[in-house]
DNA sequence: ATCTTTTCTTGACTTGTTCAAGATCGTGCG
DNA sequence: CGCACGATCTTGAACAAGTCAAGAAAAGAT
Protein backbone atom coordinates (compact mmCIF):
# COMPACT_ATOMS: atom_id res chain seq x y z
CA UNK A 1 0.00 0.00 0.00
CA UNK A 2 1.24 3.32 -0.80
CA UNK A 3 1.00 6.64 1.46
CA UNK A 4 -1.24 8.77 -0.12
CA UNK A 5 -0.05 11.90 -1.69
CA UNK A 6 -3.28 14.15 -0.32
CA UNK A 7 -1.40 16.60 1.99
CA UNK A 8 -5.15 16.10 4.47
CA UNK A 9 -4.98 12.30 4.27
CA UNK A 10 -1.25 12.46 5.23
CA UNK A 11 -1.67 14.79 7.66
CA UNK A 12 -4.26 12.81 9.62
CA UNK A 13 -2.64 9.60 8.95
CA UNK A 14 0.37 10.63 11.03
CA UNK A 15 -2.39 11.72 13.84
CA UNK A 16 -1.59 15.74 13.35
CA UNK A 17 -3.60 18.61 12.99
CA UNK A 18 -4.87 19.68 9.30
CA UNK A 19 -3.57 23.35 9.40
CA UNK A 20 -3.24 25.91 5.84
CA UNK A 21 0.68 26.34 7.01
CA UNK A 22 0.79 22.19 7.47
CA UNK A 23 -1.06 21.75 4.35
CA UNK A 24 1.04 24.19 2.79
CA UNK A 25 4.21 22.93 3.23
CA UNK A 26 3.54 19.77 2.63
CA UNK A 27 2.63 20.78 -1.28
CA UNK A 28 5.41 23.60 -1.52
CA UNK A 29 8.06 20.68 -0.82
CA UNK A 30 6.25 18.20 -3.00
CA UNK A 31 6.65 20.57 -5.70
CA UNK A 32 10.68 21.50 -5.00
CA UNK A 33 12.63 18.78 -3.92
CA UNK A 34 15.18 19.57 -2.20
CA UNK A 35 14.08 22.93 -1.41
CA UNK A 36 16.10 25.16 1.75
CA UNK A 37 13.86 26.50 4.53
CA UNK A 38 14.04 29.92 2.78
CA UNK A 39 12.59 28.68 -0.38
CA UNK A 40 9.84 27.01 1.38
CA UNK A 41 8.69 30.11 3.34
CA UNK A 42 8.71 31.54 -0.31
CA UNK A 43 6.70 28.91 -1.53
CA UNK A 44 4.79 28.68 1.45
CA UNK A 45 3.67 32.27 0.97
CA UNK A 46 2.93 32.02 -2.29
CA UNK A 47 0.09 29.35 -2.22
CA UNK A 48 -1.25 30.23 1.35
CA UNK A 49 -0.49 33.85 2.06
CA UNK A 50 0.77 35.35 5.12
CA UNK A 51 2.45 32.25 7.52
CA UNK A 52 5.51 33.59 10.01
CA UNK A 53 8.94 31.88 9.27
CA UNK A 54 8.68 30.59 12.25
CA UNK A 55 5.87 28.62 11.67
CA UNK A 56 7.38 26.96 8.46
CA UNK A 57 10.39 26.52 10.67
CA UNK A 58 8.37 24.21 13.26
CA UNK A 59 6.15 22.79 10.53
CA UNK A 60 9.29 21.09 8.95
CA UNK A 61 10.25 19.92 12.38
CA UNK A 62 7.09 18.39 13.01
CA UNK A 63 6.68 16.59 9.36
CA UNK A 64 10.16 15.60 9.85
CA UNK A 65 9.19 14.01 13.31
CA UNK A 66 6.48 12.42 11.73
CA UNK A 67 8.32 10.98 8.74
CA UNK A 68 6.24 12.71 6.46
CA UNK A 69 9.06 14.85 5.05
CA UNK A 70 13.32 14.20 5.14
CA UNK A 71 15.91 16.60 6.15
CA UNK A 72 19.10 16.64 4.23
CA UNK A 73 21.89 18.97 5.30
CA UNK A 74 25.12 18.28 3.64
CA UNK A 75 27.57 19.78 5.26
CA UNK A 76 28.60 23.51 4.85
CA UNK A 77 25.53 24.03 2.98
CA UNK A 78 21.79 25.05 5.22
CA UNK A 79 19.09 22.43 5.67
CA UNK A 80 16.41 20.86 2.73
CA UNK A 81 13.73 19.03 2.79
CA UNK A 82 12.77 16.42 0.12
CA UNK A 83 9.21 14.09 0.30
CA UNK A 84 10.49 10.88 -0.95
CA UNK A 85 10.54 9.12 1.85
CA UNK A 86 11.08 5.10 3.02
CA UNK A 87 12.28 4.47 0.04
CA UNK A 88 16.65 4.38 1.29
CA UNK A 89 17.17 6.77 -1.89
CA UNK A 90 20.61 8.87 -1.53
CA UNK A 91 21.99 12.18 -2.86
CA UNK A 92 24.44 13.54 -4.98
CA UNK A 93 25.53 16.81 -4.33
CA UNK A 94 27.40 19.44 -6.66
CA UNK A 95 30.20 21.39 -4.72
CA UNK A 96 30.02 24.31 -6.46
CA UNK A 97 26.36 25.08 -6.59
CA UNK A 98 24.64 22.91 -3.86
CA UNK A 99 22.24 21.67 -6.06
CA UNK A 100 21.14 18.13 -4.69
CA UNK A 101 19.54 14.90 -7.05
CA UNK A 102 18.29 11.70 -6.09
CA UNK A 103 20.24 8.67 -6.96
CA UNK A 104 18.91 5.15 -5.99
CA UNK A 105 20.36 2.38 -4.02
CA UNK A 106 23.72 1.40 -6.04
CA UNK A 107 23.59 -2.86 -5.22
CA UNK A 108 20.06 -3.96 -4.28
CA UNK A 109 17.86 -2.93 -1.85
CA UNK A 110 20.16 -1.43 1.57
CA UNK A 111 23.85 -1.37 0.11
CA UNK A 112 26.19 -0.47 2.70
CA UNK A 113 23.68 -0.86 5.90
CA UNK A 114 26.35 -2.87 7.41
CA UNK A 115 29.14 -1.74 9.06
CA UNK A 116 31.82 -3.74 9.49
CA UNK A 117 32.45 -2.37 13.02
CA UNK A 118 29.73 -0.53 15.11
CA UNK A 119 31.94 0.35 18.74
CA UNK A 120 28.26 -1.12 20.11
CA UNK A 121 26.40 1.53 18.49
CA UNK A 122 23.29 0.82 17.39
CA UNK A 123 22.69 1.61 13.73
CA UNK A 124 19.24 2.17 12.36
CA UNK A 125 19.79 4.40 9.37
CA UNK A 126 22.78 4.38 6.63
CA UNK A 127 22.74 7.74 4.95
CA UNK A 128 25.03 7.89 1.77
CA UNK A 129 26.00 11.03 -0.05
CA UNK A 130 28.26 11.17 -3.15
CA UNK A 131 30.12 14.90 -3.57
CA UNK A 132 30.78 15.98 -7.41
CA UNK A 133 30.52 18.59 -9.92
CA UNK A 134 26.78 18.76 -11.82
CA UNK A 135 26.52 19.00 -15.23
CA UNK A 136 26.11 22.82 -15.21
CA UNK A 137 29.13 23.46 -12.97
CA UNK A 138 30.99 21.66 -14.97
CA UNK A 139 30.01 23.29 -18.32
CA UNK A 140 30.41 26.39 -16.64
CA UNK A 141 34.26 25.95 -15.43
CA UNK A 142 35.44 24.62 -18.59
CA UNK A 143 36.31 27.87 -21.11
CA UNK B 1 54.78 5.50 1.80
CA UNK B 2 53.15 6.81 5.04
CA UNK B 3 52.37 10.52 5.36
CA UNK B 4 54.46 11.77 8.23
CA UNK B 5 53.30 12.24 11.82
CA UNK B 6 54.89 15.29 12.46
CA UNK B 7 52.79 18.50 12.10
CA UNK B 8 56.02 20.81 11.04
CA UNK B 9 56.87 18.11 8.26
CA UNK B 10 52.98 17.82 7.18
CA UNK B 11 52.98 21.51 7.04
CA UNK B 12 55.81 21.62 4.60
CA UNK B 13 54.75 18.57 2.63
CA UNK B 14 52.10 20.73 1.80
CA UNK B 15 53.82 23.82 0.97
CA UNK B 16 52.26 26.10 3.83
CA UNK B 17 54.01 27.93 6.26
CA UNK B 18 54.95 26.51 9.70
CA UNK B 19 53.52 28.90 12.45
CA UNK B 20 52.53 28.27 15.91
CA UNK B 21 48.50 28.09 15.54
CA UNK B 22 48.96 25.51 12.94
CA UNK B 23 51.12 23.40 14.43
CA UNK B 24 48.95 23.83 17.61
CA UNK B 25 46.03 22.85 15.74
CA UNK B 26 47.71 19.83 14.13
CA UNK B 27 48.37 18.25 17.28
CA UNK B 28 45.38 19.11 18.94
CA UNK B 29 42.83 17.46 16.42
CA UNK B 30 45.55 14.23 16.62
CA UNK B 31 44.90 14.56 20.24
CA UNK B 32 41.24 14.90 19.98
CA UNK B 33 39.86 13.08 16.96
CA UNK B 34 36.19 14.42 16.09
CA UNK B 35 36.66 17.54 18.08
CA UNK B 36 34.73 20.23 16.65
CA UNK B 37 35.53 23.91 16.34
CA UNK B 38 35.33 25.08 19.64
CA UNK B 39 37.34 21.96 21.34
CA UNK B 40 40.17 22.45 19.06
CA UNK B 41 40.14 26.33 20.18
CA UNK B 42 40.27 25.25 23.97
CA UNK B 43 42.81 22.11 22.81
CA UNK B 44 45.38 24.73 20.82
CA UNK B 45 45.13 27.45 23.82
CA UNK B 46 45.93 25.27 26.26
CA UNK B 47 49.43 24.20 24.28
CA UNK B 48 50.33 27.04 22.36
CA UNK B 49 48.73 30.03 25.00
CA UNK B 50 46.60 32.75 23.06
CA UNK B 51 45.33 32.20 19.62
CA UNK B 52 42.45 34.11 17.94
CA UNK B 53 38.97 31.81 17.29
CA UNK B 54 39.22 33.56 13.95
CA UNK B 55 42.77 32.07 13.34
CA UNK B 56 41.62 28.75 14.53
CA UNK B 57 39.11 28.60 11.70
CA UNK B 58 41.62 29.67 9.22
CA UNK B 59 44.02 27.10 10.19
CA UNK B 60 41.31 24.62 9.58
CA UNK B 61 40.20 25.70 6.33
CA UNK B 62 43.66 25.83 5.41
CA UNK B 63 44.38 22.53 6.41
CA UNK B 64 41.60 20.86 5.17
CA UNK B 65 41.74 22.76 1.66
CA UNK B 66 45.10 20.92 1.81
CA UNK B 67 43.96 17.52 2.78
CA UNK B 68 45.85 17.54 6.06
CA UNK B 69 42.27 17.13 8.02
CA UNK B 70 39.36 16.24 6.86
CA UNK B 71 35.90 17.76 8.25
CA UNK B 72 32.88 16.03 9.28
CA UNK B 73 29.71 17.63 9.78
CA UNK B 74 26.82 15.55 10.01
CA UNK B 75 23.01 16.67 9.63
CA UNK B 76 22.30 19.14 12.65
CA UNK B 77 25.58 19.12 14.40
CA UNK B 78 28.24 21.67 14.26
CA UNK B 79 31.45 20.90 12.44
CA UNK B 80 33.86 18.49 13.60
CA UNK B 81 37.88 17.80 12.30
CA UNK B 82 39.79 14.68 12.14
CA UNK B 83 43.31 13.94 11.16
CA UNK B 84 43.02 10.01 9.83
CA UNK B 85 42.51 10.99 5.70
CA UNK B 86 43.24 9.34 2.62
CA UNK B 87 41.57 5.99 3.93
CA UNK B 88 38.09 6.05 3.15
CA UNK B 89 36.40 5.38 6.22
CA UNK B 90 33.28 5.89 7.54
CA UNK B 91 31.41 7.01 10.85
CA UNK B 92 28.99 6.18 12.80
CA UNK B 93 26.92 9.26 14.68
CA UNK B 94 24.72 9.24 18.17
CA UNK B 95 21.57 10.64 17.68
CA UNK B 96 21.66 11.32 21.07
CA UNK B 97 24.70 12.73 22.44
CA UNK B 98 26.40 13.49 18.58
CA UNK B 99 29.22 11.17 19.97
CA UNK B 100 30.73 9.95 16.16
CA UNK B 101 33.53 7.02 16.20
CA UNK B 102 35.11 5.31 12.99
CA UNK B 103 34.20 2.64 10.76
CA UNK B 104 36.17 0.95 8.62
CA UNK B 105 34.56 0.05 4.96
CA UNK B 106 32.68 -2.72 4.99
CA UNK B 107 33.05 -4.34 1.88
CA UNK B 108 36.52 -4.14 0.14
CA UNK B 109 38.20 -0.94 -0.37
CA UNK B 110 35.56 1.31 -1.76
CA UNK B 111 32.04 -0.02 -1.41
CA UNK B 112 29.17 2.53 -1.99
CA UNK B 113 31.51 4.43 -4.16
CA UNK B 114 29.36 4.01 -7.74
CA UNK B 115 25.89 5.59 -7.80
CA UNK B 116 23.44 3.77 -10.00
CA UNK B 117 22.25 6.84 -11.83
CA UNK B 118 24.54 9.71 -11.36
CA UNK B 119 22.21 12.53 -13.01
CA UNK B 120 25.70 14.08 -14.99
CA UNK B 121 27.30 14.55 -11.86
CA UNK B 122 31.47 13.68 -12.10
CA UNK B 123 31.05 12.30 -8.89
CA UNK B 124 34.65 12.98 -6.77
CA UNK B 125 33.74 11.49 -3.47
CA UNK B 126 31.10 9.31 -1.43
CA UNK B 127 30.42 9.78 2.34
CA UNK B 128 28.38 7.10 3.97
CA UNK B 129 27.22 8.33 7.65
CA UNK B 130 25.86 5.40 9.76
CA UNK B 131 22.47 6.65 12.46
CA UNK B 132 22.56 5.56 15.66
CA UNK B 133 22.58 5.68 19.43
CA UNK B 134 25.66 4.60 21.52
CA UNK B 135 26.74 2.03 24.11
CA UNK B 136 26.03 5.15 26.89
CA UNK B 137 23.03 6.81 25.33
CA UNK B 138 21.50 3.35 25.19
CA UNK B 139 22.65 2.57 28.78
CA UNK B 140 20.93 5.70 30.08
CA UNK B 141 17.53 5.21 28.18
CA UNK B 142 17.04 1.51 29.68
CA UNK B 143 15.34 2.42 32.84
C1' DA C 1 69.27 41.80 7.73
C1' DT C 2 65.63 43.16 4.77
C1' DC C 3 61.62 42.75 2.00
C1' DT C 4 57.40 40.63 0.38
C1' DT C 5 53.57 37.98 1.16
C1' DT C 6 51.01 35.22 4.01
C1' DT C 7 48.99 34.72 8.33
C1' DC C 8 47.20 36.35 12.74
C1' DT C 9 44.54 39.75 15.85
C1' DT C 10 40.69 42.42 16.86
C1' DG C 11 36.13 43.35 16.58
C1' DA C 12 32.02 43.82 14.06
C1' DC C 13 28.61 41.42 11.46
C1' DT C 14 25.58 37.87 8.87
C1' DT C 15 22.93 33.88 8.49
C1' DG C 16 20.22 30.11 9.84
C1' DT C 17 17.78 28.71 13.52
C1' DT C 18 15.63 28.65 18.15
C1' DC C 19 13.20 30.64 22.38
C1' DA C 20 9.24 32.76 24.68
C1' DA C 21 4.72 34.94 25.48
C1' DG C 22 0.45 35.48 24.13
C1' DA C 23 -3.27 35.17 20.45
C1' DT C 24 -5.68 31.94 17.48
C1' DC C 25 -7.45 27.83 15.61
C1' DG C 26 -8.45 22.60 15.08
C1' DT C 27 -10.74 18.82 17.01
C1' DG C 28 -13.42 15.99 20.32
C1' DC C 29 -17.34 16.05 23.09
C1' DG C 30 -21.83 17.28 24.93
C1' DC D 1 -23.94 23.04 16.47
C1' DG D 2 -21.21 25.27 19.78
C1' DC D 3 -17.73 25.05 23.68
C1' DA D 4 -13.52 23.90 25.90
C1' DC D 5 -9.02 22.49 25.72
C1' DG D 6 -4.71 21.96 24.03
C1' DA D 7 -1.97 22.34 20.04
C1' DT D 8 -0.35 25.61 16.80
C1' DC D 9 0.70 30.16 14.92
C1' DT D 10 2.36 35.22 15.31
C1' DT D 11 5.48 38.47 16.77
C1' DG D 12 9.73 39.84 18.03
C1' DA D 13 13.84 39.02 20.38
C1' DA D 14 17.83 36.10 21.09
C1' DC D 15 21.48 32.87 19.92
C1' DA D 16 25.35 30.22 17.94
C1' DA D 17 28.42 29.16 14.37
C1' DG D 18 30.89 30.99 11.20
C1' DT D 19 32.48 34.95 8.03
C1' DC D 20 34.26 39.66 6.65
C1' DA D 21 37.59 43.37 6.86
C1' DA D 22 41.55 46.30 8.18
C1' DG D 23 45.74 46.56 10.05
C1' DA D 24 49.76 44.32 12.84
C1' DA D 25 52.97 40.56 12.99
C1' DA D 26 55.81 37.01 11.37
C1' DA D 27 57.57 33.25 7.87
C1' DG D 28 60.58 32.47 4.28
C1' DA D 29 63.25 34.13 0.12
C1' DT D 30 67.16 36.90 -1.25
Amino acid sequence: MTVSTDPVQQLRGAALRVTRPRVAVLEAVADHPHADTDAVIQAVRDRAGDVSHQAVYDVLRALTGAGLLRRIQPSGLVARYESRVGDNHHHVVCRTCGDIADVDCATGTAPCLTASDDHGFSIDEAEVLYWGTCPACTATTVH
